[in-house]
RNA sequence: GGUCCCGUAGCUCAGCUGGAUAGAGUGUUCGCCUCCGAAGCGAAAGGCCACAGGUUCGAAUCCUGUCGGGACCGCCA
């Protein structure tokens, strides 16, 4: 249920009233009318722009349109004050009674009260995490899982049938460096002295699997060439390195449907089907490239590629497809992938890429929009960096100095509800700064604390109702005298309640679910204020000691706000606190 | 040189398909626990929304340009 868009309509409905009255003329557009929150609470509930959308298309006065309007929307019992202010808006005010819907609504439909339809019949492919099988996930990867898997359970809140998918780059030349990384521990496992040159993995993860490799297959592989060994190395290591990934995910609480191996389209024509694709729309030619303008690399040399006329679709440039030795570039198994994605009947596609992938951006849209003839949009969200903080200090990750943060020392220390939090707490193209300590704070200052601890504080008010007797399960709170809720504390928290539903739909739609965080934060402060609110004044406590009715009408306001928390964390995938420990 | 992202209060950041006097947290100042719900609450101060043009009833938001910060930039993945 949705207020807002409720109210819309019977905006829409005097419109048209007005219409066929002769206030106003016919063959309107209504499609830019809206209805708001004004940013100023003194303005009202909502206002809505009816009148300064239609005065030029009806050759009307602004103000005397919204004149008119009010006058006709004040009849409707949910208005309980209408006026024109500035340059022709409507402000409405909301009768009691229906912020008491509200809370009655939520407590009858419980999380299913934000709930949109919005994407019912779409199919909607979000691919995200895809770090090359080569090590453990590292900080940066989890910004990008939780961001990817909290948009994906905002989409299937909206009613999206949503696949998160997972894109393995087994295929390149880093498969191979892991491999013979592997068979170096495997040499070592076997008591040989060896040597990590560059362009190796040097990490100590991969010590286990030469260890259950020289299990495996004893001394067969010493002293053979990479012809031997090297594919059943590969196999073996970035199986390996698959599962770990796949735990690491797993302890952040993620579970991808599908894991696309890029090893499958080689050898199999899908790469050859997919450029063919291209090609039947006239998109493939031999040509030879500029040079990049004024970075021009020592060693350039122009030479003739096959390329891809990404230029048609947007990119800047042309884009190879093929290497001068005949083998595909890396970008052409992309295409092949986002081809199969296509052909698997999406409607939409969305990408969770690293900051540092920004340039592949309008290529891969290019190649999407010239393999789905347009119809198939894909949207490709970048997540930024995430900068380190340890004891007040900038904390630098490297691989050499063994100061490589992974996902998993990250979950460890600060659990995954708090990583998961405090990762959506900054828009997703804006650096994030994390600290662990800041982020096990328990302060206003840490919003992961300060939702949790609402929502444990209405848990914990309604134990205490149980242990007074009083009944406060949600059937009963659905039943409460509500019109017992009249304070403007309350009603400012029920007010916040009614926008759940709208805003799920701004952030699925703008594909932006740190909008969720930031409303559960604002949210919590709504009911903290009220909560304390109690300390003054004794009538706005939840529990009135010797009046049941009175409590169970708090109590359900107080269970509405966690119903919303939950179903808000439940889309960032953190799980509500019953207390604070 | 090109492309993309960013520039909003001292600091960290929100800002709704373009809406009214631009918001939070933090910090600063002031008030609130002998008792009942203070890991908190209330109030005040704090702004050329980087800059300049444009689009229109109306711009932090859209367009163009400039300046500043970051990322990326021919066969590597």
């Amino acid at each position: 249920m949705n207020l807002f868009a409720e109210i819309r309509d019977l905006v829409v409905d005097c419109l048209a009233a007005m219409q066929s009255e002769g206030t106003l003329p016919g063959g309107l557009d209504f499609g830019n009318v809206s209805v708001e929150p004004p940013r100023d609470a003194g303005h009202g509930d909502m206002a809505t722009n009816a009148a300064m959308v239609l005065a030029r298309p009806a050759g009307l006065k602004p103000r005397d349109i919204a004149q008119a309007l009010a006058e006709r929307m004040a009849g409707d019992p949910r208005i309980a004050a209408v006026e024109v202010a500035g340059p022709g808006f409507l402000n409405l005010r909301l009768a009691p009674t229906v912020w008491q819907g509200v809370l009655a609504s939520i407590l009858a439909e419980g999380e299913a009260f934000g709930r949109s339809d919005m994407g019912r019949g779409q199919k909607v492919n979000v691919e995200y995490v895809s770090a090359n099988p080569t090590g453990p996930l590292h900080v940066g990867h989890t910004r990008g899982a939780v961001f990817g898997d909290a948009l994906a359970s905002l989409l299937a809140y909206c009613g999206h049938d949503v696949t998160r998918e997972y894109y393995i780059n087994d295929g390149g030349a880093q498969v191979d460096v892991l491999a013979r990384s592997v068979y170096l521990r495997y040499l070592e496992a076997l008591g040989r002295e060896v040597a990590f040159e560059d362009g190796t993995y040097p990490g100590d993860y991969l010590i286990p699997l030469g260890k259950q490799l020289a299990d495996k297959v004893g001394n067969a592989w010493v002293g053979q060439p990479e012809a031997v060994w090297l594919a059943e190395a590969r196999e073996f290591s970035t199986g390996a390195m698959m599962d770990l990934i796949r735990s690491d995910l797993a302890a952040l609480g993620i579970r991808m449907d599908v894991f696309f191996s890029e090893r499958s389209l080689y050898g199999t024509g899908r790469i050859e089907a997919a450029i063919d694709a291209l090609r039947a729309r006239g998109l493939i030619y031999r040509g030879v490239l500029e040079p990049p303008k004024g970075k021009v690399p020592e060693d350039w040399e122009p030479r003739e590629q096959t390329l891809f006329k990404s230029t048609e679709h947007g990119d800047d440039v042309d884009r190879p497809i093929m290497k001068s030795d005949g083998g595909w570039t890396y970008f052409a198994p992309d295409i092949a992938y986002h081809y199969d994605k296509i052909c698997r009947g999406f409607d939409a596609l969305i990408d969770v890429f690293g900051a540092d992938h920004g340039g592949y951006v309008k290529r891969m849209k290019a190649a999407v929009s010239a393999l789905g003839d347009g119809r198939v949009p894909l949207d490709i969200k970048l997540t930024q960096l995430v900068k380190l903080w340890k004891d007040g200090e900038p904390f630098k990750m490297s691989k050499r100095a063994g100061t490589f943060v992974t996902l998993r020392d990250v979950v460890d220390q600060v659990g995954p509800d708090a990583t998961r939090f405090h990762m959506l707490t900054r828009k997703n193209d804006a650096p994030l700064d994390f600290d662990f300590a800041r982020v096990l704070e328990q302060s206003r200052e840490n919003p992961v604390f300060y939702v949790q601890y609402a929502h444990a504080r209405v848990m914990s008010v309604l134990r205490k109702a149980a242990e007074a007797g009083i009944a406060a399960d949600d059937a009963t709170l659905a039943g409460a005298e509500l019109a017992r809720i009249d304070d403007g504390a309350e009603l400012a928290v029920a007010r916040k309640l009614a926008e759940w539903p709208r805003l799920v739909e701004i952030a699925a739609r703008t594909h932006e679910p740190h909008r969720v965080a930031f409303y559960l934060y604002e949210l919590a402060g709504d009911f903290h204020a009220l909560w304390n609110r109690g300390n003054d004044q004794p009538g706005l406590r939840f529990l009135q000691e010797g009046d049941i009715a009175t409590s169970q009408a708090k109590l359900a306001l107080a269970r509405a706000v966690s119903v919303v928390i939950s179903a808000g964390l439940g889309i960032l995938g953190v799980t509500p606190a019953q207390e604070m420990r």
